[in-house]
RNA sequence: GCCUCAUUAGCUCAGUCGGUUAGAGCGGCGGACUGUUAAUCCGUAGGUCUAAGGUUCAAGUCCUUAAUGAGGCGCCA
């Protein structure tokens, strides 16, 4: 007989039909009721057995945790809390799931101890969810380009390309640690090593994005990206995953409208197709909250919170406007920032973006026109503008509520001489990157492109407050279990 | 990397001013009940108080160092 899943089951009703059900036991009630569970959806299907009738040695078996099979009837169930339910005629085990040194206990655990246990965290409603919503976003997001007809460019996650100043690097390397070979001027030599040069994992994939963009148009990449940085936040990955399209033809405005877009596309296609896992989400997040005082706790609930972002278009100003109002910002005038805002051209810290976006406009924020100071070498030289101090670049960051910069992109530099001279500005090797700078040389055209960290955007749409809890195997400094 | 806080039973936590035998809930185990919904009821076992050193007549409690975890900051997506 043909197993049926379970969010097929509660889909339609086919009250009457004889019905074969595999999952895993989450809840043995009154040695009657088998709460069950196959990960098709976040809903238990009751499963009830005569134990009267039913094998002791079966039913000594149904166990937190267990792996079983149930066949049965299918019929409108005789008690309340759900709608259907399966009168088992034959309950089989796949695996038992010994209570006594199983590690999950039925009941709610804290997110540090799931986080110490990831290899079966999945096994709870909570991180179910989340990782069914994780699909969802991924596919919603390689949905969205494809309509508009953007490609899928898989760039090189091995690279040889040091100079985009994105983060600290891993190598990869073939070489021995124990007589790593040098050459003449005692420095490792690398043409012995597996590409014949030093190689490392990538940092981002944009530069070869845009090689992509100059004949395809609208590309995009989704890939892992690796960055070595002693970061220990609640926001950072050593290994995440990101989304970086490119655009050609576009400026610094398209870009904008862009990431916009593609981010109420990928939240209304989750609010659309996860409604049930984002109100258990929902409903665990203001548990969560209890314990909060309440000025602490979030003044909507996550549902509310997306469609907030939904309706509401992406505040957009720049940085010399944001330096205007945080300077005459209450926080600031009363000393209440730990880095009191002072002058134009210092990047903002996060008490700065977590003020414009939470407090002054308590929306998503794009800033624009930062100092090219503190940007990188690609972004595009903007004219001089009246009222702005110092040089600045097309850059946009989209900052969220309690995630800080969800969005980092710009418009590029696609004048070759004026990118040659800022790659001189900033010791960047151009002999390393000529390869880049071809794309300038050879029918260079505007363009723009953003990076989209995909670990933050899931976060924020599931309401879930450590970045390691929305990546199944979390890679962070001192830390690469399973 | 820096700052703050934490570490007591399988899990979540309480433990008073340093003072006798370290407690609770959940979970486990045994039993009862049998239309339950975190099932309920009765019983029961379970502890190197993170580690090492120190102060003291006496340390879960005070001090030092370390490890691990959490949160904040920096770097950023």
């Amino acid at each position: 007989m043909q197993r049926t899943k379970i969010a097929e089951l509660i889909r339609t009703e086919p009250v009457g039909t004889e019905v074969l059900v595999k999952g895993w036991v989450k809840a043995f009630r009154n040695n009657q009721f088998i709460a069950l569970n196959d990960g098709s959806t976040g809903s238990n299907l009751q499963v009830v057995v005569d134990f009267e009738k039913m094998d002791a040695a079966i039913l000594d078996r149904i166990k937190f945790g267990a792996a079983i099979g149930a066949r049965g009837t299918l019929i409108e169930s005789q008690g309340k809390g759900q709608r259907i339910e399966v009168v088992a005629s034959e309950v089989e085990i796949y695996g038992d799931c010994n209570p006594e040194v199983y590690p999950l206990q039925p009941k709610k655990q804290t997110l540090e101890f799931l986080r110490e246990n990831a290899h079966l965290r999945f096994r709870t409603a909570t991180f179910a969810a989340v990782f069914r919503v994780r699909h969802a976003l991924a596919f919603a997001i390689h949905k969205f380009f494809n309509d508009r007809g953007f490609y899928y460019l898989h760039t090189p996650i091995i690279t040889a390309s040091d100079a985009e100043g994105a983060g600290e690097m891993f190598r990869v390397t073939t070489l021995p640690f124990d007589g790593t070979p040098r050459n003449e001027a005692g420095e490792v030599d690398f043409t012995q090593d597996f590409f014949k040069r030093s190689t490392n994992l990538t940092v981002s994939g944009q530069l070869e994005g845009e090689l992509g963009a100059m004949a395809l148009g609208d590309i995009y990449t989704f890939g892992p990206t690796f960055r070595a940085e002693n970061s220990n936040t609640t926001r950072h990955l050593a290994e995440f995953w990101m989304i970086e399209p490119e655009v050609a033809f576009a400026d610094l405005e398209d870009n904008m409208n862009l990431a916009e877009d593609m981010l109420q596309y990928v939240i209304r296609y989750a609010l659309e197709n996860c409604a049930d896992d984002l109100k258990l989400l929902e409903d665990r997040l203001i548990e969560e909250e209890k314990s909060k005082p309440q000025d602490q706790r979030s003044e909507l609930s996550l549902i509310e919170k997306l469609r907030f972002v939904l309706d509401n278009q992406f505040v957009r100003l720049t940085y010399t406007e944001a330096i205007d109002i945080l300077k005459n910002s209450n926080p600031n005038k009363k000393g209440k920032f730990q880095y009191p805002v002072e002058g134009w051209g210092t990047d903002l810290q996060s008490e700065h973006e977590r003020y414009l976006v939470e407090k002054h406009f308590k929306k998503p924020v794009i800033l624009t026109n930062y100092p090219a100071e503190i940007k990188a070498f690609y972004m595009r030289q903007d004219d001089p503008k009246e009222g702005v101090p110092g040089p600045t670049v097309s850059a946009m960051d989209i900052l969220f509520p309690g995630i800080g910069e969800i969005v980092g992109g710009s418009q590029r530099e696609e004048r070759y001489d004026r990118l040659v001279r800022r790659m001189e500005e900033m010791h960047i090797p151009a002999e390393e990157l000529s390869w880049y700078l071809d794309t300038r040389r050879f029918g260079a055209c505007p363009h723009a492109g953003f990076g989209l960290g995909f670990e933050r955007l899931v976060l924020f749409i599931t309401g879930m407050t450590n970045i390691r809890d929305v990546i199944a195997f979390p890679r962070y400094p001192g830390n690469a279990e399973f």
